[in-house]
DNA sequence: TGTACATCAGTGAACGCGCGTTCACTGATGTAC
DNA sequence: TGTACATCAGTGAACGCGCGTTCACTGATGTAC
C-alpha cells in the first residue's frame, strides 16, 4: 500500500512539476489536459485519478510555482550579509537569464496579470505567497535597520515586478537589457546599497 | 460612397471600442468573436468585414487601449506646473479607482503578462506605445531639471505598473489599498515632490 | 510458499460544447441613364 | 424624376476542430488464507 501511494503520489508531482513549466511559459490557459499529460507520459483520462478538474490543477500548480520560487530565493538570500543577500537578490531577479527563462521564472509577474480571471480560491493562494515573499524581504530589510522595511519591501518588490513584466514584453532585446539595468540600479540607489 | 465608408468606419469602431473595454477586463482571450459582435449588436458573420482574423483584431485593440490611455494620460500631465502634473499621474495611476476600474485602465499592467503569447507584430505595438509613454514621462521629468529623466520614468513606470498589478491581483480590498498608498508615498518620495 | 481475490492507477473511445472561420444570401444604399 | 442595376455591410446556417470531462475497461500490485 505504501509503495502505491508513493507511486502515486510522485506521479501527481510529475504531472504537477510538468504543469507549472509550461503554465509560466504559456499561461494558466496555455495548455489543455491531453497535451499536459502527453508531456508527463500518461494519457489524459488518467488526469482525474488525481485533480478533480482542470481548475483544480491550476489552484494546485500556483502553490507549486511559489514553492519552486520560495526555495531559489532561500538560498539566495541566506548569507551572512543581509547587505549582499539583497544585492544577490536584486541582481538575480533582475537579470537576463531570469528575463528570458521564463519557465523558472517567479510567479509574480507571470501571474498578476491573470489573477482577475481565475477563481478566489486561486487568487488567495496567490495573495497569501505574495505576502509571504514580502515579509521574507522585509526581514532583510530590518536586519539592515530600515525604519520602514515594510514598507520599502513592498514598492521594492513591486518595482521589480513591473520592471521583468515590461523589460519581457519589449519586442527588442536590447530595450529589455536597459530596462533590467536601469531597475537594478534605481533599486540599489534607493537601497543605498550601491 | 463616402456615407457608406463612414458608417463602415463607425461600425469598425463600435467593434473595437467594445473589444477594447472587454478585453482589459477579460484578456485577450477572454471573449469570442460570437459573443463581441452580439455586444456590438451585430452577428457574428460580419466580423470579417471589418478584421481579416480575431488575431488581426487583438492587434487593433492593443492600439486602440493605449490610445485611450493616451488620450487621459495627456489631460492629466498637461498644467502649467510639471511638478503638479506629475503628481496627478501618480494620484491617478495608483488611485482605487484605476485599480477597481480594470475596463478602463492603462493596458501596460493588463497586458504585459499576456504579451509573451500573442504574435510579434502585436508585441511590436505594445513595446513601442510603451516607449512612448514613457519619453512622454522623461519630458516631465526633464522639465523638473532631472539630470537622468529617461531613466528616472522608466523606474517609475514599473514600480507603478508592478504595483497595480499587484494591488489587483490582492484578495483582500484593504491589502489592495495599503499597496497603493504604499506605493504612491515611495515614488513622491524618491522623486522630491512629496 | 502458492493461489484467489480486491484495489485502483492508468487507458482510450466517446460525449457535448464553444470556438474561429466560411459562404451563399439579403436588402439597403448609391450610381447610371 | 423615375427606373434598372451594382455594391457591399451584415445575416445565419454550417464546417472542422480541440477542449474538459466521463466511463467501461485493463492489468499490475498488495492482501488474505
Amino acid at each position: 500500500m505504501e509503495t502505491k501511494l508513493s507511486h502515486k503520489a510522485q506521479t501527481r508531482q510529475r504531472i504537477l512539476t510538468e504543469a507549472a513549466k509550461v503554465m509560466r511559459e504559456y499561461g494558466t490557459e496555455g495548455i489543455g489536459v491531453a497535451a499536459l499529460m502527453k508531456r508527463a507520459g500518461l494519457t489524459h483520462g488518467g488526469f482525474y485519478a488525481h485533480f478533480t478538474s482542470r481548475e483544480a490543477l491550476v489552484e494546485a500548480v500556483v502553490e507549486q510555482m511559489f514553492a519552486d520560487s520560495a526555495q531559489r530565493f532561500a538560498a539566495i538570500l541566506q548569507t551572512e550579509d543581509p547587505r549582499q543577500g539583497l544585492m544577490q537578490f536584486i541582481d538575480h531577479y533582475l537579470s537576463e537569464h531570469h528575463c528570458m527563462n521564463v519557465s523558472e521564472g517567479c510567479p509574480l509577474p507571470i501571474l498578476s496579470g491573470e489573477m482577475a480571471h481565475l477563481p478566489l480560491a486561486t487568487r488567495q493562494v496567490f495573495s497569501q505567497k505574495r505576502a509571504v515573499l514580502c515579509s521574507r524581504l522585509a526581514e532583510v530589510l530590518k536586519q539592515m535597520n530600515y525604519p520602514d522595511a515594510e514598507e520599502q519591501a513592498l514598492s521594492m518588490l513591486s518595482e521589480m515586478v513591473g520592471a521583468l513584466s515590461l523589460a519581457r514584453a519589449c519586442a527588442e532585446p536590447e530595450e529589455a537589457s536597459q530596462m533590467l539595468k536601469v531597475s537594478r540600479r534605481s533599486l540599489k540607489k534607493r537601497l543605498e546599497i550601491a
